[in-house]
DNA sequence: CTATATACATCGTGATACGATGTATTCCAT
DNA sequence: ATGGAATACATCGTATCACGATGTATATAG
């Protein structure tokens, strides 16, 4: 998938994962997997940049003698994922307009 | 729009703007205007790049005494639109993991 | 004992949208 | 005729951002 593309679903991606449940980076990028991959360099530059605009939350857990990060999506977050919908109303037509095939001759 | 998301619909956006009819710079703004408002400067630096990836190619023509540069797409712009669709139907299956209603609870 | 998977983190780089700014011409209303 | 929009193209600097490279540390499996 084009770069430029996957920009804009980034950030809106990583709050979905961890929108039904908390979850940790290592976790989060298995999740997204089938739909959208990521590195873990991205990943956890998202989530810095999610917690500064206090989208999410982190605590730490030991899990199995290791800290984990888990992170908590805030009103904020599921505020994002709102604006998302509203966006991809104006990606339709967006699409539409890339897509017809206007005056193409048989 | 989240302009992150803009990002990934410019360039095609403009390829599409010229995919039907060789056209120029105001033109184009004009009429991406009702789907993708963009400013001069940053239609200028998208067709410098469209054209610097051979995606166009440019062509002066005098129109009411003045210099208007219209640009034309190339197959490979045209190819560029054809990606463009094959990364929608990756899009797709995003767009449903992000807006999925999953456990919510009544 | 060693390699792989798990887990988190930082740095540097290249790409890019856009506001600010500049130049020049045409057209219209006063 | 004169001044101000609208038209038309162009450049520069800045801030944002994805990602590869790299580093640390622990658990687990062979």
């Amino acid at each position: 998938m084009d770069i430029q593309l996957k920009r804009g679903l980034l950030d809106v991606c990583v709050l979905a994962a961890i929108k039904n449940e908390d979850s940790y980076g290592y976790q989060i990028i298995k999740d997204m997997k089938p739909y959208l991959e990521l590195s873990e360099s991205t990943l956890y530059t998202i989530l810095k940049r999610l917690e500064t605009a206090d989208m999410l939350t982190v605590r730490s857990a030991e899990h199995g003698g290791r800290l984990r990060k888990y992170y908590h999506i805030t009103g904020k977050g599921l505020a994002r994922i709102e604006e998302f919908r509203d966006d991809w109303k104006e990606i339709l037509p967006i699409y539409q307009f890339i897509t017809r095939e206007e005056a193409e001759h048989e």
